[in-house]
DNA sequence: CATGAAATGGACTATGTAGTCCAACCAGTG
DNA sequence: CACTGGTTGGACTACATAGTCCATTTCATG
């Protein structure tokens, strides 16, 4: 059993860092399902099995917890875009991303919303480091969406002139918002139908491109 | 002092009625700077001078306070927002509703984001009713944006296959969306440009339209 | 003015929750 | 093998918080 760093400096050995992460990931769970709030530190040690000084000896209080989790579903979902938007270059590709994301929001009707923009609304008005590592992650994910716009605009689907980084701004805010809409209706259609439009403005900048190419050529 | 009825349907003075607010305004205060979990009663009767009694004499219990407070910022928002959109008829208007939005938004630098939004985020998954109540509050303010949309319709400055309430929706999600990630960067940027987005959409289908019509005639 | 219902003050209880402490336990290293 | 530092179990404390209770006061109404 070899020891290895942990995220915050101190040494760890895999059977610590195995702990760790039960506590984390049950943390996780928990909070997104329940919020931060409602999610009491008895509540994980219960879900994961594990002793109040096991996590205690990993985590300072809730607060380093919580950050933690923030950390956690960044990973998550910071992957799972990169894996979904990295070698987007078209239009059509953009609303397979947009079908999978709804989708995968359809199964739950909608609760919960986005695990990053949950945590957020919940979390920013009261840790300002977590407020920053969330800001972060919107950031991070945010440029994903402008390579992927960027990536259209090269290919010459995309004026020129386009801001793209205003552009995945926007679209960034649709998606935020259809998700919150979405957890307060209970039906994935606001999503839906939040990110359509900003689709729909993307593909009217495309269209409006083509037809003037056209009428160049 | 002439007794009235109270919302739940109790017999009250003018002088409970008083302390309702009382209590109701010291909560909303409260749950919408530090969030409806972090808020406790004893927080909201030092805020509003009031005895336990008096709160328990008006309310079941916190969740019936939460959903009070609810239904004051809704009353609150709605009439705000009906007094902003109720006679807008043309996109400078709009963008004067959106100059507004932004502009109070900023005095706090994007911290607290929308009333009814962070509400909607920290109570949607644990209060079912406040949860519906959000929604329908959700989709009468989405009703005045609809409202405005078809005068700009009837008014021949929208294109009649338009629709108008998808539309609608879109901005909504725009304008919460652009809440959440401004409440997270602490700056309202991304709420400005989040919003301007939804209305260049609603500006190209207008200029869209216009080129139309001056084709045809 | 008499009366009862509404309104109020505030102590009290029960419980949940964050955080502490220390003894015991593993697992590599010299 | 002994030693050391990470790891674990779980009882314990201190405190905050939701909710209860009852005596008292205020006030609308007959």
């Amino acid at each position: 059993m070899t020891t290895t760093e942990a995220p915050d400096g101190r040494r760890l050995t895999t059977r610590g860092a195995k702990t760790r992460a039960r506590i984390v990931t049950a943390a996780a769970e928990l909070m997104y399902v329940k919020g931060v709030g409602a999610t009491t530190l008895d509540d994980v040690l219960a879900a994961s099995g594990v002793s109040k000084s096991q996590l205690y000896h990993h985590f300072a209080g809730k607060d380093a917890l919580v950050r933690a989790v923030v950390a956690h579903f960044g990973e998550h979902v910071i992957q799972r875009e990169r894996d979904a938007l990295g070698h987007v270059s078209t239009i059509a590709g953009l609303r397979r991303w947009r079908d999978a994301l709804v989708q995968n929001n359809s199964l739950r009707h909608g609760a919960y919303g986005c695990a990053l923009g949950s945590l957020a609304s919940e979390v920013s008005d009261h840790d300002d480091l977590a407020r920053r590592a969330l800001a972060e992650l919107f950031t991070e994910w945010q440029k994903l969406l402008t390579g992927v716009l960027r990536r259209l605009q090269d290919g010459g689907a995309l004026p020129p002139e386009v801001a793209v980084d205003q552009l995945a701004t926007g679209l960034m805010g649709a998606l935020q918002g259809g998700y919150l809409l979405a957890q307060t209706a209970r039906d994935v259609t606001p999503m839906a139908t939040s990110i359509d439009m900003a689709l729909a403005h993307i593909e009217s900048l495309a269209a409006g491109h083509v037809e003037s190419q056209e009428r160049r050529s």
